[in-house]
DNA sequence: CGAACCTCCTGCGGGC
DNA sequence: TGCCCGCAGGAGGTTC
């Protein structure tokens, strides 16, 4: 489940591969991702790929006079870089030959993911893009944003720092886990948070994605030739996915419940 | 506008 | 051991 910090590995692991390297072939596999991958795909075949950038959990390979890629990975994608001799394996859907003998491999068992060639428009004003809220590692996201965007919202804060139009980027597993290093409980209604609890939210935010991002950089090398999953597995989780089991700063029992159709996690002692 | 719910899909875990 | 069922989850879309 790539999360922000999956996705930003992703994007360093595969940069140095894909900058200045000339797409000389594009193989599809398979078509049926959340939407369809273009048929024309192939017209992206001479260009060369000049940036790889991140905007929430999206990826954009830009490519010089030739538009760009839009590629979302989605409940279970990941991108690697392999060699065109290697097998295909089940749900390798995309292949990009490059110029240098690579090849950048898209893989998708569950298909939720994106991957489409916008040749002309800006992909920051492309309506997957346009309306998401600022960068939770940016200055721009702030506790004034977060407490202005929480004000009539009467949902679970948790619901709203998952909406990607307050703040991207924030999954299901970081929400619980950036929660309770706030000692914020995930079904208080935003609008009822005060005081400091806005400036520790962010804080807790930018520092569970932060730390993430960095365990994730010790394991670039495992994307190249491999399974291109990065090893965000080892995070230590707090309450994700631990009900019942002792809460690691109090030894609490960790509740649980289902939130807007999520799995919520927290420590009833810890987070009020 | 916000809130609640639906949808896509496969792998996996629980139950027996 | 093997099989079946149901669930998980990102995020856009629909409905009220």
């Amino acid at each position: 489940m790539p999360e922000l910090p999956e996705v930003e590995t992703t994007r360093r692991g595969i940069e140095p591969h894909l900058v200045g390297q000339r797409i000389t072939e594009v193989i599809v596999r398979e078509r049926r991702l959340r939407y369809t991958v273009p048929a024309d795909l192939d017209t992206i075949i001479g260009s060369h790929a000049s940036e790889v950038r991140r905007r929430g959990k999206y990826l954009v390979v830009d490519l010089e006079n030739a538009g760009s890629l839009l590629i979302h990975l989605g409940m279970s994608g990941s991108l690697r870089i392999a060699q065109p001799s290697d097998d295909f394996r089940k749900h390798d859907h995309i292949a990009l030959n490059l110029g240098g003998g690579a090849q950048l491999r898209y893989h998708d068992p569950r298909r939720f993911g994106i991957f489409l060639h916008l040749p002309n428009e800006e992909p920051l004003d492309h309506k997957l893009l346009k309306h998401l809220g600022p960068e939770p590692l940016s200055e721009a996201f702030t506790a004034a944003h977060l407490r202005a965007f929480s004000m009539k919202r009467k949902a679970a804060i948790k619901l709203v720092i998952m909406d990607s139009k307050c703040v991207v980027g924030v999954g299901n597993i970081y929400a619980s886990e950036a929660l309770f290093r706030a000692g914020i409980r995930p079904g208080i209604a935003a609008k009822r948070l005060t005081g400091p609890k806005h400036e520790r939210l962010v804080d807790a935010i930018r520092t569970v994605l932060s730390e993430s991002i960095e365990q994730g950089g010790t394991t670039l090398r495992d994307f190249v030739n491999s399974d291109g999953e990065p090893g965000y597995f080892r995070q230590r989780l707090f309450v994700y996915g631990r009900q019942g089991e002792p809460c690691r700063t109090c030894g609490t029992p960790i509740r649980h419940a289902v939130m807007g159709q999520r799995a919520t996690f927290w420590c009833p002692e810890c987070q009020s």
